[in-house]
RNA sequence: GGAGAGGUGACCGAGUGGUCGAAGGUGACGGUCUCGAAAACCGUUGUACGGGUUUCCGUACCCAGGGUUCGAAUCCCUGCCUCUCCGCCA
């Protein structure tokens, strides 16, 4: 949610943005119901004040005995024309709130500009790409070949887009998480472990919805939601919390799977891991104090970088265009791992700074150097999408003979492990 | 799932129809005292929106949404949440 006042007094900005951010609503039809509930609601007010005036006036006549049918047929008089305008005022106000609910986050000035992908910018290349004496495999048919990893299988369970792993498989999906957890906690975030439903009002402090609801699981008896990410959890912890300005920043990080439909991306990435309706992901959480979120979001990019780098993954840093940018964030850097099967860079995490967006609508605040109450900044990043982690090892690592190597951080979480080879049978 | 109790300001807690935006306490802040600190004492301390804009005025808010009433934190209904007991269950 973006400040009422701030829309009132910017309409060349909102439109701008409007136009930036592709967002899909009628401008005009804002301004024109906000007009109108400042009308009403002034006039409501004065009908209230006299309300209230006339009431006292009846409670000291009631007290001192006097007669006040009078002044209470005046009160009267003024039932339907409040109820009326009551009415008016409440239903612009809803309109004007849905409306303005669907107004994205205002990207910042550091932000390229574009329509699409195509305008992002890279901001950085580490590591070295391996070069193969042979030709490099997909994850999905070295894993299948090892017997770590099931696609054909998960289909009897779930259907299309899920997947099962097994033995070692499933076991480096476990030590990715651990290991991941391990590093972030090393770097001050506190570990936390959320439900994996959530609902409706936490989604929507999200900015999920309304904008993606199609693209959520839904439990329509209870209107909850499978999370599409442990963002959703993570903002609603603190909802509606004063932070002790102390605290600031606070850092969390959450191991969950994230669910998510992936209603109109048929055709895409159909093999493998990239794209699932269930993946395991650990991610990186900030509220910070509204000076210190860009800084906060070069230091979280980089904590979620740490991640590739000890794994000695090859990656870059990509910048997103305003037109690429999800639907809360300011500045997005997205991490793209290497992945030789493919020949190219695939999105592994994805670091946004959300300022005061989210905290508008989950209601987070602290107190200023004015002791004024004032909204937190949000930041949140993939650190990393596991699954995806999983491939780029997988590939990245992988040998002549069929077998991969195990990077080095991870094998004191899987026994001492240095290769997967596969299961005779 | 069944029965009961309850949800009040940063926190604890009083308040069962009018003068209650709400006692008291804690915390925080300012001051007195002190070399300094603690203690003690005095004072200040809600949010949002709208209007005027130098300290001002108004409206709303005592979980949320409806209702009764001239008037509701206080009465009624619905929902959500918490606690206790029973049942069920990993």
């Amino acid at each position: 949610m973006l400040d009422r006042k701030f829309i009132r007094e910017n309409r060349d900005k909102i439109e701008a943005l409007v136009e930036a951010k592709n967002a899909k609503l009628d401008v005009d039809q804002l301004y024109r119901l906000d007009g109108e509930v400042l009308r009403l609601k002034q006039e409501l007010e004065g009908m209230r004040k006299k309300r209230n005036e006339l009431s006292t006036e009846i409670g000291k006549q009631k007290k001192t005995g006097g007669d006040a049918s009078q002044l209470m047929a005046e009160v009267k008089a003024q039932d339907d024309k409040e109820k009326e305008l009551n009415e008016q005022h409440r239903k612009s106000e809803d309109e004007y709130l849905e409306l303005a609910s669907w107004l994205p986050n205002i990207p910042d000035d550091s932000v390229p500009v574009g329509k699409d992908e195509s305008a992002n910018k890279l901001i950085r290349e580490w590591g070295k790409q391996p070069e193969f004496a042979f030709k490099p495999l997909p994850h999905y048919e070295l894993g299948e070949a090892l017997g770590i990893i099931d696609f054909q299988r998960a289909t009897k369970i779930a259907g299309a887009r899920f997947n099962v792993m097994c033995g070692k498989g499933a076991a480096l999906e476990r030590a990715l998480i651990s290991f991941m957890l391990d590093r972030a906690g090393e770097k001050g975030y506190l570990e936390i472990y959320p439900p994996f439903m959530a609902a409706r009002e936490s989604l929507f402090n999200c900015a999920q919805l309304p904008k993606l609801e199609d693209d959520m699981y839904r439990l329509p008896e209870d209107d909850m939601f499978l999370i599409p990410t442990a963002e959703v959890p993570l903002l609603s912890f603190r909802a509606g919390e004063e932070i002790k300005t102390a605290e600031l920043p606070l850092l969390y990080t959450a191991y969950t799977p994230s669910f998510r439909r992936e209603a109109g991306s048929y055709g895409k990435d159909t093999r493998g891991l990239i794209r699932q309706h269930q993946f395991d992901k650990v991610e990186l959480f900030a509220l910070t104090k509204p000076a210190e979120s860009f800084e906060q979001l070069e230091k979280l990019t980089a904590d979620a970088e740490s991640i590739l780098q000890a794994l000695a993954l090859p990656y870059q840093t990509v910048i997103l265009s305003t037109g690429d940018m999800s639907f809360a964030s300011t500045k997005t850097y997205d991490l793209e791992v290497w992945m030789p099967a493919q020949g190219k860079y695939r999105e592994i995490s994805s670091c946004s700074n959300c300022t005061d967006f989210q905290a508008r609508r989950a209601g987070i605040r602290f107190r200023d150097e004015n002791k004024k109450l004032s909204l937190v900044h949000t930041l949140n990043g993939s650190g990393l999408a596991v699954g995806r982690t999983w491939a780029a090892i997988i590939e990245n690592y992988q040998q002549q003979d069929g077998s991969v190597v195990v990077p080095e951080v991870l094998r004191s979480y899987l026994g001492g492990l240095e290769t997967i080879i596969a299961v005779k049978d």
